[in-house]
DNA sequence: TCTTCATATCGACGGATGTCAATGTGACGT
DNA sequence: ACGTCACATTGACATCCGTCGATATGAAGA
């Protein structure tokens, strides 16, 4: 998917003009997560606080290089660490990063309307 | 795309386990939101406040039927409200949806210690 | 070193998706 | 009724993306 890092791109849409670089940027960040495997693979690891790979192909009943390829797509956009250790990826959540696209979808609860 | 409505179909994708069903319709919302066109169409409209689908195609470089086409995929999604007057379509957008795809990145509204 | 195990990468396939030209559908004015 | 305008739909095409089997990489143990 060539992902790239999500990063604070842009102020919400409903509130700032989105130019056309912008909006490259966001569509891919959410690219990211419109992908129904991805979802859940977050919402696993999120749970476990830490996870190994090897725990992550039998639950979604998808092949093993299918997985990887998911938890790649996660530590590119840098929605999930990956850490090694020994034969075994350990992988968990970076919440900021998920932080950031709920921004852009309006951000700022407090005093808003 | 085959586009269905955006519905609060689950908790916290970070807080909740995600099953398969659950899991397929956060994606495909995500999805609607997943394309630079798209976004920047919200952008416009919201900004607008509302806006004739005329005054749409110039800005975005694209031809009227490829907006025509994202127009009735935010509209399908409930993400933006279409209202033909005569021969025009005006279109405003309907905030609470996005507000589903927000709370599903992690909630957390107000003073959510 | 040789084998085994966990994970990553490669190559290929099928289905989904964005795009546009051409055409269809209604609404308005004459 | 007729033509024109705004918008929607159709059909076709190219590209993107998820998926898997096969294979490579790299670490641990014998």
């Amino acid at each position: 998917m060539d992902v790239k890092q999500i990063t604070n791109c842009c102020g919400p849409v409903l509130a700032a003009p989105l130019d056309e670089r912008a909006a490259d940027e966001l569509a891919a960040a959410f690219k990211v997560v419109a992908d129904p495997v991805r979802l859940r693979l977050l919402s696993l690891i999120a749970q476990a606080g830490e996870i190994c790979s090897c725990d992550l192909v039998t639950p979604l009943g998808k092949s093993q290089p299918t997985i990887s390829h998911h938890l790649s797509v996660l530590t590119d956009a840098g929605l999930v660490h990956r850490e090694k250790r020994g034969k075994w990826a350990w992988f968990s959540v970076e919440p900021d990063r998920l932080a950031v696209l709920r921004d852009a979808l309006g951000a700022t609860p407090v005093g808003a309307g």
